[in-house]
DNA sequence: CGCACGCTTGGAATCGATTGCAGCCATCCT
DNA sequence: AGGATGGCTGCAATCGATTCCAAGCGTGCG
């Protein structure tokens, strides 16, 4: 591999020409920029990345550390971050916690030294322990938040109140909750989301079913008591729960919508996919990695130029309606929130009446994600 | 971060001891080794990977390049390989070529002076090529080969007789296949594997319905093929197709497998959850970017006590008296091939009888017959 | 009793690129 | 014409860890 000594011997100048050559940082006559370039070019020469990180105090890499790469949630927002990055300059190192809070810190310490800085999808870790990993690098939150720390989330509560008004207005007054684990943070939310609107509906009841693992095994467990509370659509953690409910309940003889209506959250590929179409709410999970990714390339440079000052918290306003918990900390970071839409397909329907199959998909259009 | 010089302050030595004491590399005394490791661990001292990376010429990172990694498939790839990866000692660089074969030389070469090996998931792009690409860093294939570089791909033509034999014990007779993209690899050996099987088996028909992309919108094409051809039986490239092609199917009346038989490939997640459950061929994924790792960690490894030529020129040959270098032809890069099983569910069946459900899943506790 | 050997340890070079500083030369101004 | 200015360029230090080499000192053997 060629490096700066070799380029700088072909060109008949010094290696310090030769960087500043590359650089473009001017003060360098253009006749000497030529030839540095095409010496360069002539040996494709590209500047050792360990040697100028070395030397830069930056690698010019991100980290990734989420709860599970084969989770499809977690696959897209892996795919957003990683697109992003390598638009904006920076490698991407991703790890997969295998589902266990307990190994994140260290991950996150491995990855202190090699990055600039890290994206962290934490949805089971408990605040304490998460602000206790964030030392180096800075560090960017995705699907939650914790005080102090910027993050990236979408608006969970909103999308449950549109969930439970449609299927308020469809006519669904006893509604299942299929809740997820309870320490998982967003799945917190969307349970508080549902109470919230419950109680700005007319005669919904909302009726818990219990906490179930976010997968289709947590639907096959959250379909059964389901049945036996005897409500008429249940609305789960997320699409996989959702789509396990579906399964369990068609083995069961079942009839979605007719009998029961269903509702996931997060709009997975596969939502369209099975028979009835699951209704849920969309999630922007690229758009959730590339936004996290600007957040944490704008803390980046900040910090590179200025020294590690307290940034003027005017980014984004609190929340309306809040837990009522003041937000006047001084250490307050930009809490970004996406915005969620619910995406009607064939499995909710008005309770008892027959389904109508909806219109075949692959000539369905409406599937506009937010490209910023 | 503390480095090697506040730990040597610490201990009253110096940095060249610090680092030997650390890397125990004897000759260094049990008194000195102590009071390094104690200094050490009250500074939480960790060498920094970018200056011993510089140093050593090794950075311990790999790279991993996908062509989409929210498609499950390289998800489970991408999952397996950062498993194996970590437990290894070695972090992981991710980059998504979002299914552009175009741009994969340009993601390489920029991986090559990042990390000590590559695993390249590349279905699409031609030997010549893919050969092209492999040059500073070692590198293995994934899900295919090339001649003359490593790689761990599955028996995708023992996958395919499989599949046959089974459709034709039920009964079929005339077999739709719906290929993937012309030029996928594994999708070449596919088709190739299904002809050989056919010319094995009595009064077999293939019907070519026709080359589809590998994703849900390609099953609905294959699938409107598969109804006009009159097959009674389709085998579909992968299971993203074969799951377009059921929902085409259900929207066209069609009942599966009454009418007709469907059958994947791959295994992912979603098969067992849609309804009739898909009938496919079990692969492996994080078992490929498992051995994929294996393999690499291998070369790499090897490569490190192969070639200090420089460093020592009394390098002594094992066999003297060859006719000048001859550089050792790189042992004819191993073909590693993973076994496959077929995995029947209910989307396949006898021609013509009504469908019996398979018994619920997440109570099945094995994919095998009933009988031992 | 003296010399040599060996175990520890520190000094310094090294990996490759970046950058402050100084020097050189040409041009321009007075 | 001489000095000053400023544009280019090279030297050398630097980032942090590893490793070769040599030195120090104690011990063992002849």
């Amino acid at each position: 591999m060629a490096n700066a000594r070799d380029v700088a011997q072909l060109a008949g100048v010094s290696v310090s020409t030769v960087s500043r050559a590359l650089a473009r940082a001017g003060n360098v006559s253009a006749a000497t920029q030529q030839r540095v370039a095409e010496a360069a070019a002539r040996l494709g020469y590209q500047p050792d990345p360990t040697a100028r990180g070395l030397r830069m105090g930056r690698t010019n890499a991100i980290g990734l550390v989420v709860p599970d790469l084969e989770n499809p949630y977690f696959a897209s927002v892996t795919k957003g971050v990683q697109a992003r990055a390598r638009a904006a300059g920076y490698a991407l190192f991703v790890t997969d916690s295998e589902e266990d809070p307990a190994t994140e810190p260290t991950l996150v310490a491995e990855f202190a030294r090699r990055v600039d800085g890290i994206i962290l999808a934490s949805p089971r870790t408990d605040d304490e322990t998460l602000r206790g990993m964030v030392h180096g690098a800075p560090t960017v939150l995705v699907s939650r938040d914790a005080d102090g720390v910027p993050s990236v989330a979408v608006d969970d509560a909103d999308g449950m109140t549109q969930v439970l008004g449609h299927l308020h207005a469809l006519g669904h007054r006893r509604v299942g909750v299929a809740a997820g684990p309870g320490n998982s943070w967003s799945g917190l939310r969307r349970v508080a989301g549902l109470r919230r609107a419950a109680e700005q509906l007319d005669g919904v009841t909302l009726v818990e079913l219990g906490s179930f693992p976010p997968y289709f095994s947590g639907g096959f467990a959250a379909a059964d008591h389901a049945v036996a509370a005897e409500v008429t659509a249940v609305v789960a953690f997320n699409d996989l729960m959702a789509l396990g409910i579906l399964d369990r309940l068609r083995g069961r003889g079942v009839r979605v919508p007719d009998d029961m209506s269903v509702v996931g959250f997060d709009d997975v590929a596969v939502a369209t996919l099975v028979s009835p179409a699951l209704t849920t709410v969309h999630v922007p999970r690229a758009g959730l990695g590339r936004r996290a990714v600007d957040l944490l390339v704008a803390a980046i440079e900040a910090r590179g130029s200025e020294s590690p000052e307290l940034a003027s918290p005017e980014q984004s306003s609190p929340e309306p309606g809040g837990a009522g918990q003041a937000p006047s900390r001084a250490a307050a970071a930009a809490r970004h929130r996406l915005g969620v839409e619910i995406v009607i397909r064939g499995s909710t329907g008005v309770p008892g009446e027959p389904f109508r199959r909806s219109p075949l998909p692959g000539t369905a259009t409406s599937n506009a994600s937010s490209t910023t």
